[in-house]
DNA sequence: ATTATTATTTAGACAAATCTAAATAATTAA
DNA sequence: TTAATTATTTAGATTTGTCTAAATAATAAT
């Protein structure tokens, strides 16, 4: 399959809204790539024609075998150039995003595996993702719940699923990242935020649409 | 000015061609770019739209000074790309070209100076030229005639300028590299070749296509 | 100074990716 | 189970970048 960055795009949306095997519609493809649903289906006849998607019309979106390893190869590129504008040039997480949505159409193999291995084949990009090997496998993460979920008292930050410059930067400005330690203090009924106590600093209450997008494990 | 992809190998190109200030002609461009002529008119017009190229029919293009500089912000990007993929992830200098063709695209000032600055501010790239500095200013390197004008016996190499893959084949083939010191043996008048010998290598003659594209100083 | 050759431009077409407005199918509510 | 609403597709345009074939301009040769 040879994609342009314009099908590359809508392949690896499909791949992140399928979330497994659900059926991607027409008007949440359109959504999250910023576009038209009508753009959206002159470019499902194309992926279909490509044997990238299967597609039938009114009846949605999912990836073929062949699509869903284009995706992983793409999804792969992404997050290790995140990981290396992070670890390499410090960037900070909330930066990353952006430009690797463009570094990730360069595609070649031998580029994207000698990028890995400098980095250290890393598991895990800036924001928790894991990042595929060169096979499309990912190493499933250790189980892992939103912090609005977690029941365990004292947890560890694992992963942020939500890449928004707005949501980091305010993890940001609250010394939330990564690896940090964090202990539930209460639950508010009431909006549903939650009081956390983060060591060395004041307990600070998270709200509810915060919480979801954090994802945590016992520590 | 917001360039497109193909826009910015256009500018490129023409920056190469006109080595200072020679009008460059619609066949030569359309050479450069393995395109047809009649596809550099049509960009021509846009350019000079634009503002980045002076351009009158039959008259050839220029780059303008706004030209100019976005020319060489696409230059330093290009060079800084091939320096990270040789010094940091081992790639050979032929392989290098094609990666920042793409990479080069990648429009972002902030990454750019860090790419930089983790490089170690190079002021060279894999095949000698110089890179431009964030301002795009050029540090004129120091003077060097191709191999086969030179009257000095010993010498070092310093760049080259075809990036062909066949050439920086057959140079990795003769141990040639940037830095490689060398004498000049022989000239032979029949077809201007040139013997040379390279400490612990057996002596070796080049034609003169290949010297004419080795440059050289003075030891 | 014509003529031949070469360089460049124009005319008209096409593919990719997008859009708006209108039509149609599917779903939900009354 | 009709009617209203929402989702999706089609029709027709537009922009970008390219092409071929034909026309025109510039240059070189006789
Ligand atoms: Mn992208
Ligand atoms: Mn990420
Ligand atoms: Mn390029
Ligand atoms: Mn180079």
């Amino acid at each position: 399959m040879n994609l342009s960055v314009a099908e590359e795009n809508y392949v690896k949306a499909i791949y992140k809204l399928q979330e497994g095997d659900n059926v991607v519609s027409t008007n949440a493809l359109a959504y999250e790539l910023d576009t038209k649903p009508a753009s959206v289906t002159d470019m499902a006849k194309k992926l279909k024609e490509k044997q990238v998607i299967d597609y039938e019309k009114y009846k949605g979106i999912t990836l073929t075998a062949e699509g869903r390893k284009t995706a992983l190869q793409i999804v792969r590129r992404h997050r290790l150039w995140e990981c290396f504008l992070v670890e390499k040039l410090s960037f900070s997480w909330e930066e990353v995003h952006e430009l690797a949505e463009e570094l990730e159409h360069v595609r070649s193999e031998k580029l994207t595996n000698r990028l890995s291995e400098y980095l250290g084949n890393p598991l895990i990009d800036p924001h928790g993702d894991p990042i595929p090997d060169a096979n499309g496998k990912i190493t499933k993460p250790r189980p892992q719940t939103s912090l609005d979920q977690a029941n365990a008292k004292r947890l560890v930050v694992t992963a942020v699923t939500d890449q928004s410059v707005s949501l980091l930067a305010f993890l940001n400005a609250k010394s939330i990242k990564l690896g940090t330690q964090l202990e539930i203090i209460a639950h508010y009924e009431y909006d549903n935020s939650i009081e956390i106590k983060i060591k060395n600093q004041p307990t600070l209450t998270i709200s509810e649409q915060v919480a979801k997008h954090i994802m945590v494990r016992p520590v």
